[in-house]
DNA sequence: AATCATATAGACCGATCGGTTTAGAATAGC
DNA sequence: GCTATTCTAAACCGATCGGTCTATATGATT
């Protein structure tokens, strides 16, 4: 018997390409085996939970690599260096729109329910942590608040049209017209 | 054996709803009859070709609704009546927010590769419709495109989010935004 | 080298899946 | 009012589902 060794944090990387690719009901055991090559004794070993606690823990990762990468350095960095650092963050995580974004992708469908509290904290932090730094940039509250939903909004409306219509050019694109409407509402303050 | 009559209209509008809730690999047929109150006979009657003929039905019902309330007026009728029907329909069809995009949602996952023709052919006809009645009420053919897209995008991210935060305030004010930045463009070509 | 904890492969399980079939009830045409 | 047709109900089917379990291979500890 041959045995491969997996580290966990390479099963969860693993299981969440697939999870997005098929979402988290056509997911089945016997994908995710297949495409991940980890068979199911790797993946209950890892995931005593099964399925549900592999999305969960897919979810807290995808989390995590947020809080670090963009909304820590939102809520605390110099505001203008810290939303540069977003876009660029974006464009790298979301693959130039060749990737969905999961917790959204969850949002959509009953998933939603078991998962409500994670997707909500997500979304809601992203919004409140760029709204902070914009505020500190000098825009007014209520402005500052408005502008960081439209940018959450054009991002995951890009990745949804982008899959949908299979142009990846149009990712790119809504991307630096966020950002230019951002610059100039930075600038125009 | 008491038997109860529905119209293959009915039908197709009650399974709609079970995919919008469930998604489709989430709506199984078990859940589809108890949700419908249709049996597995009926279903079958109605869609002999299953699940896929369901939903392939239920994606060109909502193709043709977006179609004659929504695309053809734009393609066709004078253009700011149009875009204003449009906006109306938009808050009308997705029940201020609370309802989602099926043919987003099915974007989202493998779901897209079964019907990926409906589904891109839907996106395409919504921006180029409304590309072309912005062209035609004198916005330079370029802006009239990137602004179609923007639009869509807008609409298809606030419904993300709308679900992903349970805030149902977040289309009424998005729809609202984007119907006023459409606004401006128009008035000021 | 022997021991032990950890990780992997895959057979196996009951439940549920999508789908088929059979039987019977309601309606339409005559 | 009889018959043919349409539609509904639900038992039933093999396949697949998510999940469990056993056996075994590996790496660390000694």
């Amino acid at each position: 018997m041959t045995r491969t060794i997996f580290e966990k944090a390479d099963a969860v990387a693993l299981v969440a390409e697939v999870f997005r690719d098929l979402g988290y009901e056509g997911a089945s055991m016997s994908s995710i085996t297949a495409r991940t090559k980890l068979s199911k004794g790797s993946l209950y070993h890892f995931f005593p939970g099964g399925k549900e606690e592999m999305a969960a823990e897919i979810l807290a990762n995808i989390d995590a690599w947020f809080v670090t990468q963009m909304f820590r350095p939102l809520e605390e960095d110099e505001p203008r260096a810290a939303t540069a650092r977003m876009w660029e963050a974006t464009n790298a995580y979301f693959r130039s729109g060749r990737r969905i974004c999961l917790i959204g992708a969850f949002a959509l469908d009953e998933t939603r329910d078991r998962f409500a509290s994670a997707i909500r904290g997500y979304f809601h932090r992203w919004i409140k942590a760029l709204a902070g730094a914009l505020r500190r940039a000098g825009i007014a509250a209520a402005e500052a608040q408005a502008l960081a939903e439209e940018t959450v909004i054009g991002i995951q409306g890009a990745l949804m049209l982008t899959r949908a219509l299979g142009d990846d050019g149009i990712f790119g694109r809504t991307l630096e017209r966020l950002r230019e409407q951002m610059a100039e509402k930075l600038e125009g303050k």
